[in-house]
RNA sequence: GCUGAUAUAGUGUAGCCGGUCAAUCAUGGAGGACUCUCACUCCUUCGACUGGGGUUCAAAUCCCCAUAUCAGCACCA
């Protein structure tokens, strides 16, 4: 029996892949069948499937108001928009202002801008801070079921004897007695910082930071905003009472909050309510910008940035100001899903996305930057006329007129290129001597410049050049481009050889574009 | 320190209930075609399973250990 058992193992590891299978078919149709079902169930989507989501989901975007929204946050707000347009149902926008030290009142506004720039699917908005009656009424229903108390220990005292896992004194009250201390807590009774409301979880949990974490705090020294009130809850209770009461299935957050979740489920278990799934995609870092808020307002107050705006923050306004579509930002965003491995953030990948959508929209113009004067000697003036873009006359030329001197941009000249192209207009030769440069007109023939290797660059006439600023990260340049840009303020273009653009704003200064990508 | 998670090309991602994976797609690099841009489009090409053990006829896929990274252990979210 082992013999034989032996002789067909040997014989089938000789087999190929594709004999086997043959093999298989012969000898069993149906496992054949199964064998090839497992490849079926590829998925085309970008993200993966959601389990339970098949009769539509309730999911929510959840930023808190301190600031305006970055790319952080557009991952957050992408990943569960797509999931909610593949699935149907609603999408909730829900304004995590329970801390007033960590509101900013104008961004609320900003909040909401943002939200509209990125196109979301906002069904309905809610705010935290209408809604303290219902975290008190959750809270003093834990209470009375002696699942919460009120605690007065220090916080350092606490914290010992959370670690030495071992119950502090305020944890042997009755609820009576809890009941009453809340009353207490929401008359004023109690100092900022003096008292908290704590749920009872399992002080041996192994996780210290599910021990006992605390629902409610006092907090007198910063009013709110948008809310009179001396108890304030902290973000496990107000999260945990709007996911049930909104009717959340799906909860998609970055992965600090796994242990958030952990520490929900305590109260959803006390109050007996369905739990979402849950889904925690990893951190991104993104280098090159600042992304914390606090970071960026500290810039901003000491001048180091102009606003929001700035093009070195990785706020969604900034990239909005350089020419970022919100369409490449949530194809990028998609993209990098919801995968719980750390990953960073790749800039390169999103221009990539952005020039998907901005180039065919972008007509081409020529931009000099630093500009250096030369005479062309031997060459009529001419008007030479280049497309809008390259390939589709449709669109329209630009004409260019050259009355014997050009501007070449200082790079090309540093190059010290024995010829070039003057892209649309004719072929010059150049001669340097010291720092002056001199062109000799050397025929319209485009081949002659390519056999000659001659670069392509761009040009203007002294007379016909509009001042811009292209304003990049790295620092402003500042040259002249085609006057017909000033009428493209608020839209893309190409400079050619340059990149793409955001045509910001012409004055009597000239114009300001601010620099995308390539 | 405790608890948990993750580890695929430069970057992001697919595969991961074992075989069809000398590993997908995109981006990026190199080369080329097209083109009066270093753009677009197209073609070719380069580049990865963290390390070590184990299980198995067979491991990117399962198990263990190591390493690295991240998160939490707030009266922030």
């Amino acid at each position: 029996m082992k013999a034989v058992l032996v002789q067909v193992i040997d014989e089938i590891k000789d087999l190929s892949p594709d004999e086997r299978e043959d093999a298989l078919y012969r000898v069993s149709p149906e496992l054949f069948a199964q064998l090839h079902q497992k490849k079926e169930k590829r998925r085309e989507h970008g993200l993966p499937d959601l389990i339970g989501a098949d009769g539509g989901v309730v999911m929510r975007f959840a930023p808190n108001p301190s600031g305006p929204l970055h790319l952080g946050h557009a991952r957050a707000a992408f990943l569960n928009d797509t999931y909610v347009r593949r699935y149907g149902g609603r999408y909730i926008l829900r304004i995590e202002d329970t801390d007033p030290k960590r509101v900013d009142p104008t961004a609320y506004e900003m909040v909401q801008e943002d939200i509209s720039w990125m196109e979301l699917g906002i069904h309905e908005t809610v705010y935290q801070s209408d809604r303290f009656s219902l975290y008190y009424s959750v809270g003093k229903e834990l209470i009375s079921r002696g699942a919460a108390y009120v605690c007065t220990c220090e916080n350092d005292a606490f914290r010992e004897m959370k670690m030495k896992k071992v119950a502090c004194p305020c944890r042997m009250q009755t609820a009576e007695e809890g009941m009453a201390g809340f009353d207490q807590m929401l008359d004023g009774g109690y100092e900022e910082g003096g008292v908290t409301v704590r749920l009872k979880t399992d002080l041996c949990a192994p996780d210290p930071a599910m021990r006992d974490f605390p629902l409610f705090r006092v907090l007198t020294s910063v009013p709110h905003e948008r809310v009179d009130a001396i108890v304030y809850p902290l973000m496990n209770l107000s999260v945990a009472v709007d996911d049930h009461l909104l009717g959340m299935t799906h909860v998609i957050r970055g992965k600090d909050h796994i242990a958030n979740t952990g520490r929900q489920r305590f109260i959803y278990d006390y109050m007996g309510w369905d739990l979402p799934h849950y889904l925690h995609y990893g951190r991104m870092s993104i280098d090159g910008v600042v992304l914390s808020t606090s970071g960026m307002r500290e810039g901003i107050q000491e001048g180091v940035y102009t606003g929001w705006d700035d093009v070195h923050l990785g706020t969604l306004r900034a990239l909005a100001r350089r020419g970022i579509s919100p369409l490449a930002v949530r194809s990028a965003m998609v993209d990098i899903g919801i995968g719980e491995t750390d990953i960073s953030f790749s800039w390169e990948n999103l221009y990539a996305k952005n020039k998907e959508v901005v180039d065919a929209g972008a007509d081409r113009f020529f931009f000099v930057a630093d500009p250096v004067e030369v005479t062309v000697h031997g060459a009529e003036p001419q008007v030479a006329s280049a497309m809008r873009y390259p390939g589709d006359p449709k669109r329209g030329y630009r004409m260019i007129p050259f009355e014997g001197t050009v501007l070449l941009p200082a790079e090309e000249i540093r190059k010290r290129h024995s010829m070039v192209r003057l892209k649309d207009l004719f072929n010059v030769r150049l001669q340097y001597s010291g720092d002056t440069v001199t062109a000799t007109y050397a025929g319209t023939d485009l081949k002659e410049a390519r056999d000659a290797r001659a670069p392509i660059i761009q040009w203007l006439s002294p007379g016909y050049g509009t001042l811009c600023r292209l304003l990049y990260p790295e620092g402003d340049i500042s040259g002249v481009c085609e006057p017909v840009v000033q009428d493209l303020v608020g839209q893309m273009v190409q400079f050619e050889r340059v990149g793409f653009a955001r045509v910001e704003r012409s004055d009597s200064s000239g114009l300001t574009a601010v620099y995308s990508h390539r």
